[in-house]
RNA sequence: GGGUAGGUUGAGCAGGUGGUGAGCUCCGCUGACUGUAGAUCAGCCGUCUUCGACUGUGGGGGUUCGAUUCCCUCCCUGCCCA
């Protein structure tokens, strides 16, 4: 068996105008089925969550950052302790993000060039190089079930000859990164970049899929575009993908009405920060909103934040004692309410699957969508569905 | 009872020794967050008809063109002494 086994099970296109899809993608650590999220815990842990919770909130997948890890606590010293999934005690899959991102993240702090980026730490101010060899090295080291070439992303707003150069520069350090690749057990994903401009998407979703990964992402979006202009250029992306036997992941989206609107445009997987970090700032996803658990209403409130949801949060605590823990700064609600979130939108992808299984999902998209949290403008204060 | 230090916007403070006190930190309120330098950040936080105006330095009175500041008096709090 390859590192990689990916099959499409159920086409939504067969029962109406969509390109989303049921598949099953077999890895070292397990399978995992897609439409998928995939939550992030960048430094061998989702924040505030033991693993268990985090395989309670129904995640199969998770992905953790070669960079912060390479940094701290060190690749060689993971691989040392057995590797990642040992390290961090979690036997479902993992998938690295190169450190990629943090070129556009970290960016007061780095400076790109032909070979690579040359890093100072935001832990110390030490000066680090990081090449596409290097990333695939610590990403061996690391020992996930899927690695991930080495790539430099740019705000989709930036200017079209900056956004090309980028690009352009994805494309050679893609050839590198694969060449770097030899774990065997271990998949390798491409990273396409073009931003907004149809050209450049085309040019380089034709490009990184011309080449032998064994999944195709789709960066450089989840930035400041609108989500028009996100749509948009996954009608270039997705369309040119057509008949290509690989899940196509969207790098970095997490809000559920994204997360639908993409799967529906062809995206099999995601990951994202943002059910975790806004669970911490005190945002809770229910369906068809969020509530601010931290307004002064729910001070009073003795209800579940949702009804019927089996999250941490919800199967034991008032809107009211969460109100409590997040004013009184109580580490438990970190915890309540990134298993929450995290659970919430598990159970939104497993919606979106169990309705393209079913041969639903164009006829269950309005009510996919009515049900999506969204990230603003229609909190729902007297829900409690 | 005597002495002493104080009383500034919910709390804690800064400042101000005759020339326009709304400054800070908490608390509080609201919003933001999308391949995690984020348990973070932003705005608001006396009143109002809110790009501005008004009120406000324990209460009352006095001096003065003008008082948070000087004087008188009362109230309250901490500490010391009886």
């Amino acid at each position: 068996m390859s590192a990689a086994e990916f099959s499409v099970l159920a086409d939504g296109a067969a029962t109406g105008p969509t390109r989303a899809r049921y598949g099953r993608l077999g890895l070292a650590h397990g399978v995992v089925e897609t439409p998928q999220f995939m939550p992030v815990g960048t430094q061998a842990a989702v924040k505030a969550l033991h693993p268990a919770d985090v395989a309670a909130a129904g995640a199969s997948i998770i992905l953790a950052n070669t960079y912060h890890l390479y940094l701290r606590p060190g690749h060689g010293r993971v691989e040392r302790l057995g590797g990642l999934h040992r390290f961090m005690a979690w036997d479902r899959p993992i998938l690295t993000d190169s450190g990629g991102f943090q070129v556009v993240s970290l960016s007061d702090l780095r400076v790109v060039d032909e070979d690579g980026v040359t890093f100072r730490s935001h832990l110390d101010g030490s000066v680090h190089r990081f090449t596409p060899e290097h990333s695939i090295e610590v990403q061996e080291a690391l020992g996930a079930d899927v690695a991930v070439a080495f790539d430099q992303p740019v705000a989709p707003s930036s200017p079209l000859a900056v956004v090309a150069d980028a690009t352009a520069r994805t494309h050679r350090w893609a050839e590198r990164s694969l060449r770097a690749h030899s774990r065997a057990d271990q998949a390798m994903f491409g990273v396409i970049q073009g931003g907004l401009d149809p050209g450049l998407r085309a040019e380089s979703t034709r490009f990184i899929a011309s080449l032998p990964f064994d999944g195709i992402n789709i960066g450089g979006l989840a930035g400041d575009e609108t989500a028009a202009e996100r749509e948009d250029t996954l009608d270039v992306v997705v369309p040119l993908l057509a008949g290509d036997p690989r899940p196509r992941y969207l790098m970095g989206l997490g809000s559920p009405a994204d997360l639908l609107e993409a799967v529906h445009r062809g995206v099999d997987l995601f990951d994202s920060v943002l059910p975790a970090r806004v669970a911490r700032n005190g945002q809770f996803w229910v369906p068809g909103g969020r509530l601010n658990i931290r307004n002064s209403r729910f001070q009073d409130d003795p209800r579940p934040v949702q009804d019927d949801c089996p999250c941490l949060a919800c199967s034991t605590f008032s809107r009211a004692y969460l109100a409590h823990l997040f004013r009184a700064r109580e580490l438990l609600a970190f915890r309540l309410a990134t298993s929450h979130n995290l659970t919430f939108t598990l159970d939104f992808m497993a919606r979106i699957r169990a309705a393209l299984k079913a041969g639903t999902f164009t006829a269950d998209l309005d009510a996919l969508r009515a049900r999506a949290s969204r990230m603003s403008g229609s909190e729902v204060t007297e829900q409690s569905a």
